[in-house]
DNA sequence: CTGGAAAAATAACACATGTAAATTAACTTA
DNA sequence: TAAGTTAATTTACATGTGTTATTTTTCCAG
């Protein structure tokens, strides 16, 4: 059932047989949240490492006032932090954006794959190193990148991110978010996140319709936003990746 | 020599005298940047695991058209990634922001202490998580923080981080750092950091002069700039850190 | 010291984005 | 299918921050 996460491991690595079973295995116990609900709050003592399985997620954190900021969106095949239960307390809250099914995967089982598959090990090592660079490029977006800039940038790296795992439809894919959370993730407000969509919209880079993103060219949407894939590290240029379709019509 | 970067690990978890020397080994190539050079590319292939022994340096991403965000700073004792060999390239580069003096430590002798201690490998992790917990900050940062609060932030931060390695001296530290390069950090223009500047020395929040830092009260500080420490998981209330003198006058 | 470069400060003006409030459209579900 | 709720859109206006250019200060190398 985690094949997504297998999926996205196997972009970097081919992985044994035995490996994908540990995998599957590791992801025995499952759990589901309701749209909207909380995973795990700041301040909760982290016990397991959560591995979604369906459905969208978010780590966000508020501040005193209020203020919300989405710091990652959680896709399925992600994993949230895979050593987070080193620490002593969560800086941060996860949240289900849509209902979420998700594994949670119990330290001592990370700990016997680390200590057992060096395949696996690596590819974990991989995915927690593109994570890490998907964070620094979101604060690169919040830095430097003007408002259309940021949102056509955000959709490029999520379609790329799906399509890794096998979750595009063609040039299209879910995109189950409010614009609410968009501003949130994206430092702007909603107003402007309204104007800027539909200034996307206007100039034809991105149609949107019921939780559907379309990007008719991906290329061009790329190019206005700056967007360069390589903190991505899709080192098979991901051509095959497509489930159902070849990526040109 | 690396007594900066165990200082930090013994702020997690005590270490035994062969953890120790272990890291000194670890640490036995040494090699020296000048003052603005570039450590690191964007599209290097990682070799090493770069140790800041001494200075300044910062992580750092160029944009097509010239914009710079600055990712990180990083101070005596900080690593640069402990596993970045994993990857085929660099997505960012690292920059001396005053002359640096850094241990290249190889893949291999990574890989041994991982092999051989639990105790410095899990202090490692720690010292990972809180690096990407210090990104996910940053994030907060620049997505929601207004100037003031984002200095303010920003310089709560360096304190506390630089207390963990005893290099502040009672309410004070070095701030090797131009305004220009506070700017493409926060995400501001310098002149708007100039403005800010004058604001938080108007009132009596910071001193700022000839490179060093002076933060009068720091709870004061803490409180307009929604600074909340939790995320440097400093979980040894961190009172017996300073080199010098007692935190209190 | 002193000249020259880098950094900091100042000034005037422009504009991207925010705020607040009201309206319309799109879903849910009884 | 209609009521009720949430999400999206629109409008008008406010403001924080950016831009460009100039001046002043600080810092060093010679």
């Amino acid at each position: 059932m985690p094949h997504h996460l297998i999926r996205k491991l196997e972009q970097f690595t081919k992985l044994s047989r035995d490996d994908r079973q540990a995998l599957e295995a590791a992801a025995a116990k499952r759990r589901s949240f309701a749209e909207h609900s909380d995973i795990i709050r700041e301040g909760d003592d982290p016990a397991y490492v959560n591995l979604i399985l369906e459905g969208w997620a978010c780590r966000y954190k508020q501040l005193d006032d209020g203020r919300r900021q989405i710091l990652s969106f959680f896709v399925p095949g992600d994993l949230c932090d895979t050593h987070i239960y080193i620490l002593r307390e969560m800086d941060h809250s996860i949240a289900a954006l849509t209902p979420v099914t998700l594994a949670e995967i119990p330290r001592s089982i990370l700990e016997r794959i680390t200590n057992e598959r060096t395949r696996v090990t690596k590819a974990l090592w991989w995915d927690t190193l593109v994570s890490v660079a998907i964070q620094r490029e979101w604060t690169v977006n919040l830095g430097q990148r003007t408002a259309i800039e940021r949102l056509g940038h955000l959709f490029c790296e999520l379609f790329l991110r799906l399509r890794g795992v096998g979750l595009t439809e063609g040039n299209s894919c879910m995109l189950p978010l409010t614009q609410v959370e968009l501003a949130d993730a994206m430092g702007l407000s909603n107003v402007h996140i309204n104007r800027t969509l539909q200034e996307l919209r206007r100039s034809g880079l991105v149609a949107l319709k019921g939780k559907r993103l379309t990007i008719p060219d991906l290329d061009a949407l790329q190019k206005i936003s700056l967007f360069n894939p390589n903190y991505l590290h899709l080192e098979h240029d991901g051509r095959h990746l497509d489930a159902d379709e070849p990526t040109s019509p």
